[in-house]
Order: C-alpha cells, then sequence, then structure tokens
DNA sequence: CTCTGTGCAAACACTTTGCAGCTAA
DNA sequence: TTAGCTGCAAAGTGTTTGCACAGAG
C-alpha cells in the first residue's frame, strides 16, 4: 500500500469525490459541501470513527459544521452504501450467559439476537498478521440481517 | 431441546446455581439475593438482552431492585467470566468507508477498530439452519483484543 | 462486626427530533 | 423556485458515579 495517492484507501481522489456525487445524485442526495467533508474524512481514516471524531476533523476545514450534521451525514452515507455501520455498533449492551461455544445473529429491525451453533466456526484461524501485532480475546463469527419474525409479520 | 427442566440451556437448575454461587464466592463477591435473581434471569432468557430487558423481568421476582443494581451485576458477571458482552455492542456506532470486503479487531482497551484481510474469511459460508429463517445482509469475522499500542505503552 | 452491595439521584455520553433559514439543482 | 439540507436547541435513551444505609460473610 502506497502513500497519499496510491489509490488504495484512504485518500479522497478525484475519482472518488466525483463517483461520490454520483451516487448522492442517483439517490437523490443533494451534493453539499458539507456531506463531501464527511465522507472525505471518512476515507482518510483508517480506524473506524465515530460520529464525534469524524465531527472533530471535520471541523478543521469546515468549522461551522454541527455535530448533528455529521452524524446525519453518515447514517444517510450508510443507507445509500457509501459507507457502513461497524457491525454489532451503535446498540445499548447485551449480556450472554451462555458461555458454550456459539455465534450470533443479529435481527438490525428488531434488535433480537439469537444464538446458533456452527461447529465450522468454532475453530476460526487467527492469521498470523494478527497474532502477532494483538491480543486476541475473543473471536466471533456474526450475522446481521432480517428475522423470521420481522420478515413475516410486522 | 426439551421443556424447562431438558437441562441444555435457560434453566437455572439448583446445581447451575450451586456453580454461581461459588464462583461468586472464589472472586470475592458475594452472593445477594438480587445477584441471584439477575444471574437466573440471564440464564432463563434466550435472547440476549440489554440491562433494561433484564430489569424488567427480574422485577417480576424482586420488585425493589434498581436498574442500576442489574447493570452492575451484569458488568460483574462479565467480567468474572459468569457472562459475557455480546461482542462489539455498547459503544456508539462507529463508520466505515472501505467497502472491499475485509474483517474487523477491535482493541477493548482504546476501542480502535482496526482493518484486516484474510482472504479466507471472505467466503463465510452461512449455515443452512441459518439461511433457511433469516436473510442474511452482512456476515462478519470479528476479532476483540488488546492492540499493540495498548499492549506496550501505556 | 466489617466491608461489600444496594437503591436513589444526579451527571454524562450519544443519538434523535423539530424547526427556521439556507442552498444545490 | 423549491425540495432537501444545515445548524441550533431540546428531549430521549443508556451508562456511570457518589453516597448513606442494609445485609452477607
Amino acid at each position: 500500500m502506497l502513500g497519499k495517492s496510491g489509490g488504495g484507501r484512504g485518500d479522497g481522489t478525484k475519482v472518488e469525490m466525483d463517483a461520490f456525487a454520483a451516487r448522492c445524485r442517483a439517490a437523490g442526495l443533494k451534493v453539499t459541501p458539507q456531506r463531501t467533508a464527511v465522507y472525505k474524512v471518512l476515507l482518510e481514516m483508517e480506524e473506524h470513527p465515530s460520529a464525534e471524531v469524524v465531527y472533530q476533523r471535520v471541523r478543521e476545514v469546515f468549522p461551522n459544521i454541527s455535530l448533528d450534521t455529521v452524524n446525519r451525514t453518515l447514517l444517510s452515507l450508510s443507507e445509500i452504501g457509501t459507507a457502513s455501520v461497524v457491525e454489532g455498533s451503535g446498540d445499548a449492551k447485551r449480556f450472554d450467559g451462555n458461555l458454550a461455544n456459539h455465534q450470533h445473529f443479529k435481527c438490525l429491525k428488531c434488535k433480537r439476537i439469537i444464538d446458533f451453533h456452527h461447529k465450522a466456526f468454532d475453530n476460526v484461524k487467527i492469521p498470523g498478521s494478527i497474532k502477532d501485532r494483538f491480543v486476541v480475546l475473543k473471536k466471533a463469527v456474526y450475522f446481521e440481517g432480517i428475522c423470521d419474525l420481522c420478515r413475516e409479520g410486522r
């Protein structure tokens, strides 16, 4: 991965920004300077920022922007598929009394978290590149989607 | 999985409750009726509840308990390893501008979320039992632990 | 008897909502 | 011009903290 203009990730090249503008227009969203700035910051940041962090960063070039706008923009971008929310984040803590090996499926609509157990997932191998840098305390396979109840009924 | 006393999961059998008491004592936690009630409810609930939901349920048998106690108890139980917090849950939303296939490692100390990419994880197979019941919109392999910076420095 | 745990209340952090004026198209 | 966006302010939800009393060990 090269530097600033390597084209990999982490820079807001003209091509990327044009694609962004096109995508907004296609979705019926206006291309405002605030939106553009938020998106650019999001691309530049390697570690998935919270709205607050994006806000701090965007303010460096756009001192008048409000946290709400950043929040709303990030949500909009997630909706049109230009960004995404990191799996699982954003809701209240959920507790689990089941200590056996298992995996979770979370319904994005009703927020239920449902256990399942698929043996093949019990022994996910931690890649060497991770094991070398970090202490891994928990490994998980995790699915999100719409559950049976939400799909039918309401 | 059988009914209430099948012994699988979801019931607070005497054996389980005794083991719980032992574990508390071993960790230096007192075995109070509130703690016991919270733990029992957690075992009985199939879908990982938030503190609020546990609270509502515990109140049915313990009308005077406070939400704080439930919260603190759930946290304590997680600390001594008798329960756990569902991966990822509990913090602010995190956003991701990287749409390419990748996985996340989250540092439990500094809350950084770090991308990595391990090809073998890109095509995790969704078990049939899940595919039949749910619409899966996102699949993820996710690790939690302590990152390089937190491990050394502070 | 002692020290931890509980309940209450206030403080905090994050998100959501309503609204008036602004602006991209 | 006009529908959608922004900024501000207030309210909502979930979590944390401090303290006095009560109860487990």
